[in-house]
Parts: C-alpha cells; sequence; structure tokens
DNA sequence: TATGCGTGGAT
DNA sequence: TATCCAAGCAT
C-alpha cells in the first residue's frame, strides 16, 4: 500500500506539534510498554511523573522481575487500576524467565502476556519494533468515527476503522503514524468543540464535511451509580494502629485499608463500625472520637467515608496473617487506596493521636 | 458481550 | 457542581 495523503499530512503534523515524551526511547521497548500501561485510561502529563519515579528506581526489566510486588504498589499508589502494576510484574517475570529478559517482538507471544491486550501489543510493536500494527484506543476510535462518519461503534463499524487504519498505516512509521492519531484525539479532535481549523486531515474528514464531527460517534448516557455511607475505624495500641491488606483479586487488590465497611439500613454509623470490625478482626473497639468525613468517587460507585479513632475494648484483635500495627511515620511503607489517604490528610491537620 | 476496575483533568 | 472521560484489560 502506497502511502497516500491523509497519512503523510498526518505525520508532518505530528513530527511538528508532538509533545516531548521522556517515555519515547525507541531502543528500550521495556520503557515503552511500561508507559503504555500506566497510559491506560490515564492523561499523559497525569502519568509522567509515576513513569519517572518508576524508572529511576526500576531502570531495568530485571529490577521489575526481582523486586516483591508490594514495592511495585507502592510506587502505584494513586495511579489507579492497580490490577495494571500486578499484571505487569506477572508479565515481567514471564519475559525475564521464559524469553531471556528480551520483550518478544512477534505478536503472538506480546500479546498473550498478562496485561497486554490489542492496543497494547499494537503500541509496543510499533513504537518499540517499528511493525505496522495500527492502535484503536479512546482517541482513535473518536477520530476515526468523524473521519468515515460513523454514529455507532459498532463490530461491523470497528471492522471498517480496522480496515482503514491497516490500509492508511504509514509502514515506515508506524509508530509516529499511532501516536500521531493519538495526539490528534488528545488535542485537536477532543470530544465537545473539536479545534477542525487546526486540524490536518479535516480535508479527509466525513464529519468535517458534513459539519458535525462532534456528533460522531454517538454519546451513550450513562447510568447512575450509587452512593455508600462506609464506616473506618483508626484502632489504636498504644502509639500505633490497625491496619490489614486487602485480597488478592478484586477492588484495591494487594492495597492496605483500615478495618470497616457499608452502613446497612437502619444502622448509625458507630452501630456500623461496631459490626464491621467485629466481622473483621474478631472482637468489638471501643469507639473514641469522630474523626472526620471524606467524600471519594470510583468508577461504579461513590462514597462518604467516616473515620473513627477506636481503641481495643478488653479483648484484643486477633492477628491475622496480613494485618499490621503501624505508627503514622510508617504509613509511607505501605500502599494504600487514595480514599485512605484522603482520611490521613485530615489526621494531618488534626495530629495524629487522640 | 457487559461489567468491574481508580483517580484526576476538563468543562 | 455534576458529568464525562482518559494511550484498556480481564472475565
Amino acid at each position: 500500500m502506497q502511502t497516500n495523503r491523509m497519512t503523510l499530512s498526518l505525520l508532518e503534523w505530528y513530527n511538528r506539534e508532538k509533545r516531548i515524551l521522556p517515555f519515547r526511547n525507541i531502543d528500550n521497548p521495556y520503557k515503552i510498554w511500561l508507559s503504555e500501561i500506566m497510559l491506560q485510561q490515564t492523561q499523559v502529563d497525569t502519568m509522567i511523573p509515576y513513569f519517572n519515579r518508576w524508572i529511576k528506581k526500576y531502570p531495568t526489566l530485571q529490577s521489575v522481575a526481582n523486586e516483591d510486588q508490594e514495592k511495585l504498589l507502592k510506587m502505584w499508589e494513586g495511579l489507579g487500576y492497580y490490577s495494571r502494576c500486578r499484571n505487569f510484574h506477572k508479565a515481567i517475570k514471564i519475559v525475564f524467565n521464559q524469553y531471556s529478559g528480551i520483550v518478544p517482538n512477534n505478536w503472538t507471544d506480546f500479546r498473550a502476556l498478562p496485561g497486554v491486550g490489542d492496543y497494547t501489543a499494537a503500541a509496543v510493536l510499533s513504537i518499540a519494533y517499528h511493525q505496522p500494527y495500527p492502535v484503536i484506543d479512546g482517541n482513535v476510535k473518536r477520530v476515526m468515527a468523524r473521519l468515515l462518519g460513523l454514529k455507532n461503534l459498532t463490530k461491523r463499524n470497528m471492522s471498517r476503522m480496522n480496515r482503514y487504519l491497516n490500509e492508511h498505516i504509514s509502514k515506515d512509521f508506524p509508530g509516529d503514524f499511532n501516536q500521531g492519531m493519538m495526539e490528534l484525539g488528545a488535542g485537536i479532535c477532543s470530544p465537545k468543540n473539536p479545534d477542525c481549523g487546526k486540524c490536518p486531515v479535516s480535508n479527509f474528514c466525513k464529519g468535517f464535511l458534513i459539519g458535525s464531527p462532534e456528533s460522531y460517534p454517538k454519546y451513550i448516557k450513562k447510568e447512575k451509580t450509587p452512593h455508600y455511607e462506609i464506616v473506618a475505624g483508626i484502632i489504636w495500641r498504644d502509639d500505633k494502629f490497625y491496619i490489614q491488606k486487602r485480597g488478592e483479586k478484586g477492588m484495591l487488590a494487594g492495597l492496605w485499608e483500615f478495618p470497616g465497611g457499608k452502613v446497612e439500613k437502619g444502622e448509625t454509623l458507630e452501630e456500623a463500625l461496631q459490626r464491621e470490625i467485629k466481622e473483621e478482626c474478631g472482637a468489638l473497639p471501643k469507639v473514641l472520637k469522630k474523626i472526620g468525613t471524606i467524600k471519594h468517587a470510583y468508577t461504579h460507585f461513590s462514597i462518604t467515608f467516616h473515620g473513627y479513632h477506636c481503641e481495643e475494648n478488653g479483648t484484643p484483635l486477633q492477628n491475622k496473617e496480613f494485618s499490621n500495627w503501624i505508627r503514622p511515620d510508617q504509613i509511607d511503607d505501605f500502599p494504600f487506596p487514595k480514599a485512605n489517604h484522603k482520611l490521613f490528610s485530615l489526621l494531618e491537620e488534626q495530629g495524629w493521636y487522640v
């Protein structure tokens, strides 16, 4: 397939306007892979400081393969979607043990690694290894829907996009083509008010020619998410408080937290706190004082999070396998979810101790 | 195939 | 302020 005008126009624009990204070292597939994992559902400016911190501590693939997962999660703390980190660790160990530490350069082997889907496989193989696999992310979907005038992202329309991209991707600079498409979506072909005057491919864009690019693709309204009242206890034993580690699966897996949980219907906050701590730690606490309330939104629900100072009430808490007693200055040694850090902030303001 | 999975930026 | 949505993947 010969290079065509749309491709040339996109590449010319990309080379002129592209952001200088610290993670585009084409000699280092490990760094490109990490950057693509960190960028999933995450904006570039949010991810960059995390990437720089990670690479400073783990400059090589081997250094990740040999590290404890808890330390890696601490580096990931605050970035969200923590399964990315756990899967990346798993995949790096596979590469280290089964591929002599060389990131596979073929689709079948690389795509099979945990946490690597079609997007990441195409991104890494095109950017690091110059192979002509087109990426389709949220940006590209929107850009392509407008270019081709597709209202609905049906299976049929997705295969149209795929065919168009496979025909138009630059064989010489597939990584630049892919990044150009994504940069276009991020900076110009935005969901609302696309800046078509600056778009290098507006002449080829059906949405633009029709005069309503923003109506592609069709907007799908999302269900409202539920809201929950959550209670949690900082349970003191002298100058230390109790934390427990979450399970290996599900939400916030592998992170640490305080005991607590959802308030049920007809329950007061303190009743819920007593019940949850009894269920999780095997003993009723004494509730000393309310710390305060914070709000937090997850993808599928939101919470109001009530924190309480507590202490043991005669019966000590059970010492579970994945629990710990720590001082406030030790919170930097454990990965905590964002909601817990919001409560930490309140405690910083008030002074930690009751 | 629809849903669960975090957090922060943009409007 | 509320809402959308972001360089997706696993199940």
